[in-house]
DNA sequence: TCAATGCGTATGTCCGGACAATCGAACCAG
DNA sequence: CTGGTTCGATTGTCCGGACATACGCATTGA
């Protein structure tokens, strides 16, 4: 009996296009995760070996090795020794990443719209200057903002950036996200630190939000590192639970 | 004028030992990544190239490569086209990985402890059955436990787990957290999807938790899964905010 | 003075091969 | 029937080399 092995190279049509610029193990990579999405490669099912995979596309090993690599760093197969690589069941699609809010509403079909109230330069406090590294009192932006998805406000704002690294104008800042921005500027976003929780709304909070005072809040608090290890951007957020939690799957780390 | 490259060699002492099981490569990530935790790779500090760091240790490019990015994956180096890998500045140290609560506090020098309220099996409800995959109304584990730290209640903890996994022990939930028990009885956690959110504790919980009622508190449900696709627990936990909060740090993809 | 060009250097991609470690199943012995 | 052994299959690790590509800097030219 044989096993029911998925053969790629004819129930999908896997193929390299090696004068195309683009890496191959990528072309590779991105043409397995494909028929995985569209459920061409099912749960469960073994990929059939490395060595007669790269025969068969006329690549290298390492070259077909680096692709299935990239798409278990994704949590998309498992590889077994002695068994072989097999999809995933399931439910693994989109692994934490350093998100924007703007864009998480966007991607889910609510159609962000933000106000912008305030867009200046003050004297940096203590906490904002600890997070981006500036000494206390010298200049840095402060936006706040209020983002509303449907017209009902979602979330309150509000960002401490260092002078100089792009200039702030409030139509753009109404227009798109801040990380979009700063990506246009030419600043490379690495990595960031985060912490959520949750107190009741002040006064002044609920007001802006629409929520009665002492409201239960969902409070996010980041810095953001460009990948020379300088603090980018240090935000503020208060969430409406109701409309807003934090979703995100991530994978065990081995 | 020379660069102020470091010279990896000298500065610290790196070799590797081949009469050891372990791989090459991570023998020599490890080291490196020692060497930056401890400061002898200064942030900002330029590796020296590959080819020379491969003959100056006796290994092949490819080797050094290996170990090279899997500190990149772990966001500790930056690597750039014709310049050169450098250690990032500071901060990122531990990226978001899945947690258990109790490792958490036990890591930040709290002394956890558990109460078990509830370990039983239960007919699956609506919510339970469809997170773990299985009939609505067939028998699962439902385990509800209170976490400690410092005698402060911190969180309540209600946990679903199909049957035929593992034996939930009463005595051993509360000596140490669920998934090191899941780990011991050969289950390998691969991925799991969290949600976090807020809302106003109920007359129950608030009780429970030592809180006023309608006191802020932060949720976080979870579904975990091991490599082969199944949902192995489901979990809706409720918070204290003024003592817990979820701190991670996160990288971005690229 | 300033912009365009060229060059060195480092990483990015890719190849082909070799051996080791591990898993699962078939096989054999008690 | 049961338990241990062997063996094939598959991934894990490692090597040595080759060429492509992008960045930074110095040189050159307008």
């Amino acid at each position: 009996m044989s096993k029911p092995v998925v053969d790629p190279t004819v129930s999908l049509d896997l193929g390299v296009d090696r004068s195309s610029p683009v890496p191959l193990y990528f072309q590779l990579s991105q043409q397995l995760e494909a028929a995985i999405e569209r459920g061409a490669l099912t749960p469960g099912s073994l990929l059939g070996n490395e060595i007669e995979l790269a025969g068969r596309l006329g690549l290298s090993r390492p070259t077909v090795r680096q692709a299935i690599q990239s798409l278990v760093d994704k949590g998309l197969l498992v590889r077994r020794r002695g068994v072989g690589t097999q999809v995933v069941h399931s439910k693994v699609r989109r692994p934490l990443e350093l998100s924007s809010l703007y864009d998480d509403l966007e991607a889910a079909g609510q159609r962000p719209a933000t106000t912008v109230l305030v867009n200046t330069l003050v004297p940096a406090g203590a906490e904002a200057a600890a997070a981006l590294g500036v000494a206390e009192g010298s200049d840095v932006h402060r936006v706040e903002r209020l983002r509303f998805a449907h017209g009902e406000p979602i979330a309150y704002l509000c960002n401490f950036l260092p002078t100089g690294l792009l200039d702030l104008d409030t139509a753009q800042l109404e227009a798109t996200g801040l990380y979009r921005l700063m990506r246009a500027a030419g600043v490379t976003l690495h990595s960031a630190r985060q912490s959520i929780g949750a107190r009741a709304a002040t006064a002044a909070e609920a007001e802006r939000l629409g929520e009665p005072e002492g409201a239960p809040l969902l409070t996010m608090e980041r810095t953001t590192f460009d990948d020379t290890g300088r603090a980018v951007e240090f935000g503020a957020h208060t969430y409406r639970p109701a409309r807003y939690s934090f979703d995100f799957q991530l994978l065990v780390r081995s």
